[in-house]
DNA sequence: GCCAACGTTGGC
DNA sequence: GCCAACGTTGGC
């Protein structure tokens, strides 16, 4: 039984349109540095899992594309480089304290703006939209997937 | 650029 | 362990 999770970037960071162009259509998914979203990544996200890939901070917020998870957590490696504006000095190799996992496009969808999110009846309780939200990943029911998916046909 | 919301830090 | 200050997120 796969479960749904709404992924967050920011378009200038990581676009639909980077993961369509990277290599095996995958990235890994990096500089995580909330706790609580890591434990998602580490306790809870299984491959074949489902994610709506979605842009923030951007000029036109929602959701851009769908993917989905492979492979386990591991490991964030810029968690070690010093160059890296993710680097983590209080983490070692030996005490990882970040993980990474990798996306995997399914397909680019025509956007499905923020605001249609909200305006949706059935996907008004989505967590994403929760008020002070600040997570970078959030989970989706799968009455929410279908939702999306319904709504994306349009 | 503004601002609300929230997580983290660090002094005590 | 408390809590004020600070930094970050992210829509608008």
């Amino acid at each position: 039984m796969p479960n749904y999770w709404l992924m967050k970037s920011e378009p200038a960071e990581a676009s639909i349109d980077d993961l369509v162009h990277a290599p095996q259509q995958t990235l890994p998914w990096t500089g995580v540095r909330n706790y609580q979203v890591r434990n998602f990544m580490r306790d809870a996200m299984q491959p074949g899992d489902g994610v709506l890939f979605y842009h923030s901070s951007c000029a036109c917020p929602g959701v851009a594309g769908l993917a989905r998870i492979v492979g386990q957590a591991q490991p964030d490696a810029t968690q070690f480089e010093p160059a890296s504006p993710y680097f983590d000095p209080k983490a070692t190799r030996e005490k990882p304290r970040w993980v990474q996992i990798d996306v995997a496009l399914q397909r680019k969808t025509r956007l499905l703006p923020l605001a249609e999110i909200r305006g949706a009846p059935e996907l008004a309780e989505m967590a994403v939209l929760r008020r002070g939200n600040r997570l970078s990943i959030t989970p989706v029911t799968p009455a929410q997937w279908l939702a999306v998916l319904a709504r994306l046909e349009r």
